[in-house]
DNA sequence: ATTATCTATAGATCTATAGATAATGC
DNA sequence: ATTATCTATAGATCTATAGATAATGC
């Protein structure tokens, strides 16, 4: 019942990435640690040898998504700066990226949790969201940094707008009119 | 320990007004019936005669909140309408309306809660998000009514995107640095 | 007599901890 | 010998219900 050490930090991560998904789904009180550790292949006492508390794996799993999804915009951004923008304002509003929130935006997934007070979360939030900012500020069509820079937040801000709302109306029509308005006006 | 007929139409009212006010604030599992039902001055063993379930008494927070904010709309879009889409977005975009998420935009502070399959929330919200939209689209400069209505989508995504940003990042500058760039585009 | 509200509790679930077990790594 | 994981449980909290109580409204 023991396991190497190699193994258990496998198991640590895969602890961390299921959290990742399942925070991002059900919500941070919508899922519990003995769930949590189940879904990753444990039982839910071997917990709290690898993390202090829940909150804790609140805030390395919220890390996580936020860096992955860092990743995903940097490899975009690396084909081409022409195509960067439209190619990452797509696969955000799509419905696919919808249907799918343990995979897609932790801003729009968790922002909401990570709000009400988790503080070691809402830091790793900022710092990730400043990097995404000077990201996306860098494929804005040449002008004053600063107005760049506005245009980035507003973007950004727009694509976690639609993609909370598109959610909130469920299997109504409006969800995919959302989207689509959405990401016409931000190609616009 | 009974009360008038009127009495308890008022504390059902209470407790819904209490509701609204709690889910917005600490999430839909963040607060419970006991607690619920304790704020309004009313034990928890009442709450089954007037709600059906929970999620019952969610839908009809939800449903408050949601009438609350379109009829603060209605007014401001009454006074001229001219002014009424600066008076808008700069009520909503401030940092008083951040920091008072109970009684704020049901959509940047349940939207992800009713997003996780609550669907009766999930249709008072489509509803009232219908309503939302047409409001703005009226107030958007003279063009064609489908390019009225596509900024008026994007308008709200962008206030709500920037709203749950703003408060997820904590008491970081970047917080009122997101409110007033999104402001900053809006009203340009 | 009806009914709005109360007390009390059932049964489930939650976070966190204690102590046992057994395989790894010195 | 160390330690990663397991079983078992403490103690708190959650939704929901049952039955008592007492004031209203016929």
């Amino acid at each position: 019942m023991k396991v190497s050490r190699e193994q258990a930090a496998l198991n640590r991560q895969r602890v961390v990435e299921v959290a990742s998904r399942l925070f991002r789904e059900k919500g941070y009180d919508g899922i519990g640690v003995a769930d949590l550790m189940k879904s990753a292949g444990l039982t839910h006492g071997g917990f709290y040898g690898n993390f202090a508390s829940k909150e804790d794996l609140m805030t390395e799993a919220s890390k996580l998504a936020l860096a992955t999804s860092l990743e995903n915009w940097r490899s975009k951004a690396g084909q081409g700066k022409q195509q960067a923008l439209p190619a990452i304002i797509d696969s955000y509003l799509s419905t696919r990226h919808r249907d799918a929130p343990g995979g897609g935006c932790a801003a729009a997934a968790m922002g909401v949790d990570i709000a009400r007070t988790l503080p070691g979360a809402q830091q790793e939030f900022a710092a990730a969201t400043r990097q995404q900012f000077a990201l996306l500020a860098g494929l804005m069509p040449d002008g004053e940094p600063k107005l760049q820079r506005q245009q980035a937040i507003s973007t950004f801000a727009a694509m976690v707008g639609a993609m909370v709302l598109s959610r909130a109306v469920g299997d109504d029509p409006l969800s995919d009119d959302i989207l689509a308005a959405v990401k016409a006006q931000l190609l616009a």
